[in-house]
RNA sequence: GGCCUAUUGGAGAAGAGGCUUAACUCACAUGCCUUUCACGCAUGCAUUCAUGGGUUCGAAUCCCGUAUAGGUCACCA
């Protein structure tokens, strides 16, 4: 007659160390009231999910307004689906977004006291606890091959009851402890499975940070908790590492709701407090009408990394994530313009329930603001950097001359509200290329909207003779008018008011002439202030312009 | 299919029984400004809170049913 205690150590020969010292090496944090410890703990199956910095940031926020402690953890318990270096990938790019932890597994290295912080390397950790549990008989091993367990799935489907292992459908749930041992020692691969003690047709109270008081289904699973390759499961590793590490706020996506009876029913078989729990709604994104979670397969927004290859500044993206994270901090941002998002107080209670579509309109409007906040300056280094980085053409075009991009970026800067031109760095070479050749000269091959109605002789007159009087040393007031002056010489009058008030004496406005100027200069009826690219480009590129340009017509 | 969660305008949302003839932000539309565009400014944009019933003097707010959407039911996280 064995016990179960035998039954733990012909399982776990090798374990000696107890609950009592791991309790002992991983002690109670020591921090100020109020101040939790939060934690980003991805799997490293790719790159970073907007979803999952969307949680980090927020995990991350919770931490450091109450002076507490964020770390991150590598789960990497599925070793087939893990994709070599990601997990460096992964803490790379949250730390472009700021998201910097003060502990955990750092990418290249681990630093705090409650590691190893790589869930691979904590086998012996989660052995001990499961060892406990089996001691304790709320754990035992099972031996059910994939097919019985198809086959138990399919008797339960003809049942019409609830799938899964469970209750009277747990195979080896009732055997002896004599009965497993033997089957141990016969050598027939097996999986630990955890002994429940709930019913579903009771419920279980839990609460939850963002949704208030629940009322769930118990759990009744008894779910795998260790397998077959000697690592345990999430659910698993969950209890003992947020318990280890002392995390007081488990924060993740709402797809992990139903599993938390099963969780809380594990820290209670542990005898161990929980954690609170938060967890998070996920973005959605419209498709063909639907409402749907953001696909990793599917949607480029589901990648952080699109957003910075498209070169949207990461505050500005923060920002929109933090218009979904917390309701009021838009208006916080408008009340309090100087302030960053590391003033703002983020709170639980101000964040919706349900997923929100992902909505790029409103990032691009966060992004306009960011951008036309730059100075030229700050604007030619910002830009820069992104090309340096995605954007060799536009790298190449900044590098021929820094000063004269600087002075692009300057278009109009003095006037007190900014142009908002630019939502995102991968559209500044479309909307500056028509400073540079060889691209002017390119555009000027193609399609222009010369208008239809002028004479072309006129025009070509009107254009030379700007090029040829041009004067650069004016204020924009001054400047305006010799552009009326060169008008009214070829026929067009000083201003649309006294064109209409006489059509038939004049050929159009001084608009037809800074329009016809405009698309000399820039191929195009729409650009920045005439004014400014013309004292940018100066005297001699003009008049080549205007011949380039008469050429045409 | 079972279970869970959600449902206020095109989007994010405020709203906790009377102060809501539903705030604010984005988008959109119109007008003004104006050498174009952008900016800025002004105005407009839900008689209605998925729906049907109920409670109440009074409901977006409380209760019940229905619908719809999302999530979840693995030796994946």
């Amino acid at each position: 007659m064995y016990d179960n205690k035998y039954l733990a150590n012909l399982i776990f020969p090798d374990v000696t160390e107890t609950l009592d010292d791991l309790e002992k090496r991983y002690p109670e944090r020591n921090l100020p009231e109020g101040a939790e410890v939060t934690r980003f703990a991805p799997s490293p199956t790719g790159f970073l999910h907007t979803g999952s910095l969307f949680t980090s940031l927020v995990a991350q926020k919770v931490a450091v307004q109450g002076g507490g402690v964020f770390y991150t953890r590598l789960e990497d318990t599925d070793t087939k689906r893990e994709i070599a270096g990601s997990g460096e990938d992964l803490i790379r790019q949250l730390a472009v977004f700021g998201v910097v932890p003060s502990e955990g597994y750092l990418g290249d290295h681990q630093e705090g006291n409650y590691g190893p912080y790589i869930q691979s390397e904590r086998a012996d950790i989660y052995k001990v606890a499961i060892k406990h549990l089996i001691e304790i008989g709320r754990a035992y091993p099972c031996f059910c091959t994939k097919e019985e367990l198809d086959e138990i799935r399919n008797r339960q489907e003809k049942m019409k009851v609830v799938p899964g292992y469970y209750g009277r459908f747990a195979k080896y749930r009732n055997l002896t402890v004599d009965e497993y041992v033997e089957l141990i020692n016969s050598g027939k691969p097996y999986v630990i499975r955890f002994r429940s003690l709930g019913d579903h047709n009771l419920k279980v109270e839990a609460d939850d940070l963002v949704r208030g008081h629940l009322l769930l289904t118990q759990n009744d699973q008894d779910i795998v908790i260790y397998k077959s390759d000697g690592l345990p499961t999430y659910h698993f590793a969950h209890l003992v590492d947020d318990h280890f590490m002392r995390t007081t706020i488990v924060t993740r996506g709402e797809e992990w709701l139903p599993s938390l009876p099963t969780h809380l029913e594990l820290f209670e078989a542990m005898g161990w407090k929980a954690p609170k729990y938060a967890h998070l709604p996920v973005i959605m994104k419209m498709d063909n009408g639907i409402r749907r979670k953001l696909s990793k397969r599917k949607d480029t927004e589901a990648s952080c990394a699109y957003f910075l290859q498209d070169g949207y500044p990461v505050y500005a993206f923060k920002q929109y994530l933090f218009t979904i994270a917390n309701s009021n901090f838009e208006e916080w941002q408008i009340a309090n313009p100087t302030l960053t998002i590391d003033d703002f107080h983020f709170s639980f209670d101000n964040m919706s329930r349900d997923g929100a579509l992902f909505d790029i309109g409103k990032l691009n409007f966060f992004s306009k603001e960011f951008l036309a906040k730059k100075t030229a300056v700050e604007m030619t280094e910002f830009v820069k950097d992104y090309a340096s980085k995605y954007n060799q053409e536009l790298l190449d075009l900044i590098n021929k001359d820094e000063t004269y991009f600087t002075k692009v970026m300057d278009i109009e800067k003095d006037k007190p509200n900014p142009r908002k031109d630019y939502e995102k760095c991968a559209d500044i070479l479309d909307k500056v290329k028509f400073m540079y050749e060889p691209y002017y000269s390119t555009l000027m091959k193609g399609e222009l909207p010369w208008s239809t109605t002028l004479d072309h002789e006129v025009m070509k007159a009107t254009l030379k003779d700007f090029g040829d009087t041009v004067e650069l040393n004016l204020t924009e007031q001054e400047w305006f008018e010799t552009l009326k002056q060169c008008g009214l010489r070829h026929g067009f009058a000083a201003s649309k008011k006294e064109y209409k008030a006489e059509p038939e004496k004049y050929l159009g406005s001084v608009n037809d002439v800074a329009e016809m100027v405009r698309i000399a200069l820039t191929s195009s009826k729409n650009s920045p202030n005439i004014y400014y690219v013309l004292r940018i480009l100066g005297k001699d590129e003009i008049v080549r312009r205007m011949n380039i340009a008469c050429e045409t017509l």
